[in-house]
DNA sequence: ACACAAAAACTTGGCGCCAAGTTACGATTG
DNA sequence: CAATCGTAACTTGGCGCCAAGTTTTTGTGT
């Protein structure tokens, strides 16, 4: 795989991105001059290009060339605090919406059945501020502690307060990991990116303070390029 | 661009990883093979295959095919305690090394003169783990505040040390943020890795604790694959 | 029957050219 | 002179085929 020039160009378009020399809407230079400028063939210049689409900074319209595109401005989100997302933002005045995507019973090979016992379900839910698709929360719940979460899953929008109406009133976790991965075709589509946006997931759970109990292992799943994240204590 | 069956490709591969369907040094079918199988052009097989050894899951062999690379077991790091990276790696008992790569003075353009007085240095070292480049850790440090920096630079390894033997003795920061990006053609060379191996970069500062004085804004870029990162408090 | 060389079949990589879409320019018409 | 239409020049997208490397098969000689 010939990465050299590809990577040149690369780079020196994220430049002109960085420095402000392309304004959001502008036309980047076509296939044809960049292959010209940096003496490279035609496909060379278009896999870099395609790289720059796929890395979701630019749009390519055919026939007319490819533009920058404009990029939101990050929303400011605590990591380390100990509030729900759905606080964090509803506090700092942003439009939340959640919606249900579904509820699943985990297939047998699942590696939650490492964690958890009994038939566990996953409730996947995405979170949109003002109205754009910003992260997927994925819960992992046994049958043996939710009895009724098949039937109550696929209408689920706030775990927090399914665990409330089941008398837990308390909540906090005992582990925290990050990891970075790519999006799959389905998350792709849930989440309005393109294949190399990386995505933020933390995996952690949640218990119930009083008893210990452990009510569910979670995934959050944010677009990495919508949020400062903040890591402050 | 299309995207539709590329992405279908991707996934089907990375199931096929993710269920161990693959093993290390295994080889991948074919582009025919999978041209046939999906029904489409071997250009898109190509792609998505390309798209796979950019993150890192392949290395390719021309008249040979492709093979699944081994993944090294990731390190555990904990991100939100207040020891540095060298004590963390150093009481795993990981061998651990540093390698002063540059310092060089930040053009006059550079945000950090947003930030900081004076000839702004950038000190960039290389961290090592069994010999495995690792992490880059970029130290911006004012001439203000230190006026041999540009001298002392090229052979700094442990800022911190630097920061002793100039009467500072305890350290703290006043906020960290995290984001993830792409490496440059540099970094890919100096980490080692492939064009779409995700970075995770956090970007702090360092205040000494007894006069409240900034002694550097730094960055710390460590690839995303490599270690397991730790958010518990 | 075995060993070696050559040819065929397979693998990934690259390129030229045509396909499909857009824009600009020149010619024609009202 | 302005508006419209057709053509050329430009743009990105895709495909067939050849390039370059590897492996397997076939043919020949001992």
């Amino acid at each position: 795989m010939q990465g050299g020039k590809e990577a040149v160009i690369v780079d020196a378009v994220m430049q002109m991105i960085r420095e402000k020399k392309l304004i959001p809407g502008e036309k980047l230079p076509s296939e044809n001059e960049l292959a010209e400028e940096f003496t490279a063939p035609r496909i060379t210049v278009r896999k870099a290009l395609q790289q720059l689409e796929a890395r979701g900074h630019v749009y390519t319209i055919k026939g007319k060339g490819r533009f920058l595109k404009e990029e939101a401005k990050p929303i400011h989100l605590h990591l380390t605090g100990s509030e729900s997302f759905t606080d964090k933002m509803t506090e700092a005045g942003y439009n939340l919406k959640t919606v249900n995507i579904s509820c699943q019973k985990e297939p047998s090979r699942s590696p939650i059945y490492q964690k958890l016992e009994g038939n566990v379900y996953k409730v996947s839910r995405l979170r949109l501020i003002e109205n754009e698709p910003m992260a997927i929360h994925q819960s992992y719940v046994s049958e043996l502690a939710f009895p009724d979460i098949d039937r109550d899953g696929p209408s689920i929008s706030s775990m927090f307060a399914y665990y409330r109406k089941h008398g837990y009133k308390e909540f906090t976790s005992n582990g925290t990991y990050l990891c970075v991965r790519f999006p799959t075709s389905e998350e792709q589509k849930r989440l309005n990116c393109n294949s190399m946006i990386p995505l933020i997931v933390l995996e952690s759970n949640t218990i119930d303070c009083e008893s210990g109990k452990i009510l569910e292992f979670n995934e959050i799943i944010y677009r990495s390029d919508k949020f400062k994240y903040d890591m402050t204590r």
